[in-house]
RNA sequence: GCUGAGGUGGUGGAGUGGACAAUCACAACAGACUGUAAAUCUGUCGUCCGAAAGGGCUACGUAGGUUCGAAUCCUACCCUCAGCA
């Protein structure tokens, strides 16, 4: 069975299926972030009850803590968190290269080492060193155990220097390559096995990005990951990196787009040039700080981001959040009430308004996917985008 | 009524002669939030003018006093709290 079946193309933007060992997803499709083995205060059950078909967790997080032995009598991260559909694991290389927060930026990231053989780092729990290297990233990601996994690669950093870029890009092909290597290896006892994604790179240089992309497509690897602080950082920027690869993806393989963050207007735009999954952090982190994503329906569009402040509502606001959204907080509770748990630093909250913006996210992909296949994407598009 | 403690900005609470428009925290307001070290972070926060630097005005219960200078010292008054009656 092929990992990726395309359904159905308009324009570059597709609807496919990606077949896992734990179950189909329907493309395209946004990926709630569970580094930790959680998507931070939702359950497995809720994510499924909010659309969600796939969890994306981390290497670096889960290396950490628990830790590989501990995962490992689990038969995999999860079976752990208990949710039974399909996974991704991230490297760890994003978090190897961007360990800090960015107040601290300079004095963290002098705690990591780049060498040919792999990331010198620091543990941000106990400060012991750890070394990462390509292969170790493979062996945890085999333990954790992802129907989906990424290779090991490092991340530019728009602030550095042009050498250390092009430093950084082509040492990311040779780790890329030994993570193919010992990925092909391991597969080999697996039971269930894995889909390993090449990372392209190159922010929005179209020799770089094209140089990777055939880098990648020249070890063949099942699927296509587009990385680089350019994917997410802005729609127009996103839209930019995207189009200099767009021509050349294949029809055959999986494209994700990694850390795709934000809200629909950069979901779009990646979409509309052939992303067919992304993961997106940001979906659950403004719910945590009372950013609620709105339908057009209720207001939503360009002008605010497609968000509301909770903090805005009015205490007796006795609507939900959205007229038009059917997820269990929108069914159940009023804006008033709502806003009455942040002021109050409730943890609910923060559950409720994670809830609601993981659904609204899903509700979203599945518009989404219904309009590629019916050729209404562009319509959707305009609707949603118009000024 | 007696004894003791105390009255500071939206709140709690520092400050006990000059560096005070007043530490800090909370609230409020504004902003940010990319492969999550984020239920986090940043900014503003007496008032008026100014883009800013900066300047004016009003303020530490009330009234008066001492002093070059008072939230800080003195006097009187008002009020609050605790204990005793």
């Amino acid at each position: 069975m092929n990992l990726f079946t395309l359904k159905h193309q308009e324009g570059f933007a597709r609807a496919g299926i990606i077949h896992t060992p734990h179950g189909e997803i329907q493309t395209p499709a946004f990926i709630p972030v569970g580094t930790q083995a959680t998507v931070k205060t939702v359950t497995p059950q809720e994510l499924l009850d909010t659309g969600s078909q796939a969890v994306l967790a981390n290497t670096y997080h889960l290396y950490l803590s628990p830790g590989v032995e501990t995962i490992r009598e689990y038969h995999g991260f999860a079976p752990f968190m208990k949710w039974d559909g399909p996974t991704f694991t991230d490297s760890g290389g994003y978090q190897v290269a961007f360990l800090w927060t960015p107040k601290e930026a300079k004095e963290r990231s002098s705690q990591v080492t780049i060498t040919e053989e792999g990331a010198v780092f620091r543990s941000h729990i106990d400060g012991s060193k750890h070394l990462l290297t390509p292969e170790k990233s493979m062996e945890i990601q085999d333990v954790l155990s992802a129907d989906i996994i990424m290779a090991f690669d490092q991340p530019l950093s728009q602030l550095s220097t042009r050498e250390k870029q092009k430093d950084a890009f082509e040492r990311t092909m040779r780790w890329e390559t030994r993570s193919h290597a010992r990925w092909t290896e391991l597969q080999k006892t697996r039971e269930h096995k894995q889909a390993l994604y090449g990372v392209v790179q190159g922010e929005t240089d179209p020799i770089l990005r094209r140089a990777s992309l055939d880098f990648v497509l020249r070890l063949d690897f099942p699927g296509i990951a587009i990385g680089g602080s350019t994917i997410g950082s802005d729609p127009q920027i996103t839209a930019d990196a995207l189009d200099t690869i767009v021509e050349s993806l294949p029809s055959g393989k999986p494209v994700h787009a990694l850390g795709l963050g934000g809200g629909p207007e950069g979901i779009f735009e990646a979409v509309k040039r052939g992303v067919d999954t992304f993961d997106n952090t940001s979906v659950t982190r403004m719910a945590r700080t009372g950013l609620l994503f709105l339908f057009p329906e209720d207001g939503g569009g360009i002008h605010n981001k497609f968000r509301s402040d909770v903090h805005k509502f009015s205490p007796t606001d006795m609507a939900p959040i959205s007229s038009v959204c059917t997820c269990m907080t929108c069914k159940t509770f009023s804006r008033g009430y709502i806003r009455h748990l942040f002021v109050n630093n409730e943890l609910l909250g923060g559950r409720l308004a994670s809830i609601h913006n993981i659904h609204y996210m899903n509700t979203l992909m599945e518009a989404i996917r219904t309009a590629i296949l019916q050729e209404k994407f562009t319509h959707l598009y305009d609707n949603w985008l118009k000024k």
